[in-house]
DNA sequence: ATGCAGATCGTCT
DNA sequence: GACGATCTGCATC
């Protein structure tokens, strides 16, 4: 069943949270790839000093300015993109980053474009997943609430969710300390900055014979 | 396990 | 002209 644009008009930090346990589906003419969310942030517009938006509209925002429920990418560092799902009411520039997933469908087609067989690392990461599903600009401003290329699909709700530090924003003085990143604990899918501490690979063994 | 350099280009000043 | 909401490989401890 797939994600009503409801969903995405509410709280963008409950947005963020409860999005985890949720699917991505891609489709293209090669197949379907999908994906549990596992590790979400929030971008919070105009109060906060990390997002794209906190200076007002410009080109590169303007999707964020429209419904919540589309697509939101961008180029980072030249090299890689980002999706972004715009979130709260109409016209508030708000965004949801997703920044890992753990794949459930379409592993060889990920594979293939990740260039690797270690299916830990396919999605861990907001660059690799664009990667890993082929999500590149040419999807900006898709709508991610019906059937089409790119959209979400109820899953199973975690039974834990953890907050802690976004990745990456240390620009952002007035913001960067707010726990706005969310995650699903101890999922091994998770990207590297928060596994840290518990967290064990699979034994070695088990590790060549399935690319883990 | 931790750290750093390099790749690479659209967007905004 | 400067700078990233990143990833990878290589160096070092």
């Amino acid at each position: 069943m797939i994600i009503p644009r409801e969903f995405f008009e509410r709280d963008t930090l409950t947005v963020a949270r409860e999005l985890l346990g949720h699917m991505i589906v891609r489709r293209t003419n090669r197949g379907e790839a999908r994906g549990i969310i596992v590790e979400t942030e929030a971008y919070l517009g105009e109060k906060d000093d990390a997002a794209h938006s906190y200076k007002g509209k410009s080109e590169r925002v303007r999707v964020q300015y429209g419904p919540a429920g589309m697509a939101y990418i961008y180029l980072i560092y030249g090299m890689y993109n980002c999706l972004n799902i715009t979130s709260g009411p109409s016209g508030v520039p708000e965004v949801v980053l997703i920044r890992a997933l753990e794949p459930i469908s379409g592993l060889e087609l990920m594979k293939e474009r990740r260039r690797t067989d270690r299916v830990l690392q396919l999605c861990s990461g907001p660059g690799k997943l664009c990667m890993a599903l082929d999500i590149g600009r040419d999807l900006y401003g898709a709508d991610m609430c019906s059937d089409g290329p790119l959209f979400l699909e109820f899953g199973q709700p975690p039974a834990e969710t953890a907050a802690s530090k976004r990745i990456g924003i240390d620009y952002a003085p007035l913001c960067c300390e707010k726990l706005w990143r969310f995650t699903i604990p101890g999922n091994p899918y998770v990207s590297a900055p928060q596994r840290r501490t518990g967290q064990r690979r699979p034994d070695p063994e088990l590790r060549t014979k399935q690319n883990l």
